[in-house]
DNA sequence: CTGTCATATCGATGTACGTCAATAGGTTTG
DNA sequence: CAAACCTATTGACGTACATCGATATGACAG
């Protein structure tokens, strides 16, 4: 949990100090995910769902885009470690993780 | 400026209400121009810069890109609307435009 | 066990984009 | 004007990725 190309706490703000290449990159893969708009309807959808979680069978309608596509922006999410992602039975339910997210905003912090 | 595909004040946070598809095309547009670990340093350069701003030319070596592909990365940052640029003479200064920055920020935002 | 449903994986396709070498455009200095 | 310099543009190349149809996997119901 600790050698995955992901964020987990990195970066000082933006204005801080400049990136080396290391932050740099592992910042501008955080961005990538967010990059999408599908990803971002789907973040948007899950981060508004009533009990903090929604089943995937409920995603896919509302983004205009087939099974497969979402089941593979979920898995982009999931692995970014911005989205939580638990089977139960037939279903899956995921919910988001706003630590995560935190960490990409705060390094947007300006002066 | 209101017709720009770029963002101006966009969206509400992510988890305030589900983005529409021409919200979440802006915003993703938004988030790809940071989705690139050059631009990223070329953007934390910027914005450590002394006066808050720096000549292009002391930029393409700390980067270790070619002079082409720093002048790429930063038209993108320009056209985005991230940074500022301004001739003066033989050189080109660039500045942060930190408004810009917000908004991706703001996006955001987690309840 | 068979059918139905939710989800993931595979394979294929088109497009977007990061990169550089070569070159062009423009500005300053001598 | 000529030489030196900073920056932008062009063209070419390789790679990454969003997308879908087809199919596989796995769970539940009858």
């Amino acid at each position: 949990m600790m050698d995955v190309p992901t964020i987990e706490s990195c970066c000082a703000p933006l204005a801080e100090e400049p990136l080396d290449q290391a932050d740099a990159e592992a910042l501008a893969a955080g961005f990538k995910v967010l990059a999408d708009p599908v990803r971002l309807r789907l973040l948007s959808l899950v981060a508004n769902a009533p009990d903090g979680e929604i089943c995937i069978c409920d995603l896919v309608e509302p983004v205009g885009r087939s099974q497969p596509t979402v089941s593979h922006h979920l898995s982009i999410l999931v692995d970014a470690g911005l989205v939580r992602r638990e089977q139960r039975g037939r279903w899956a339910w995921v919910s988001v993780v706003p630590e995560r997210l935190t960490v990409l905003r705060d390094a947007l912090a300006m002066s």
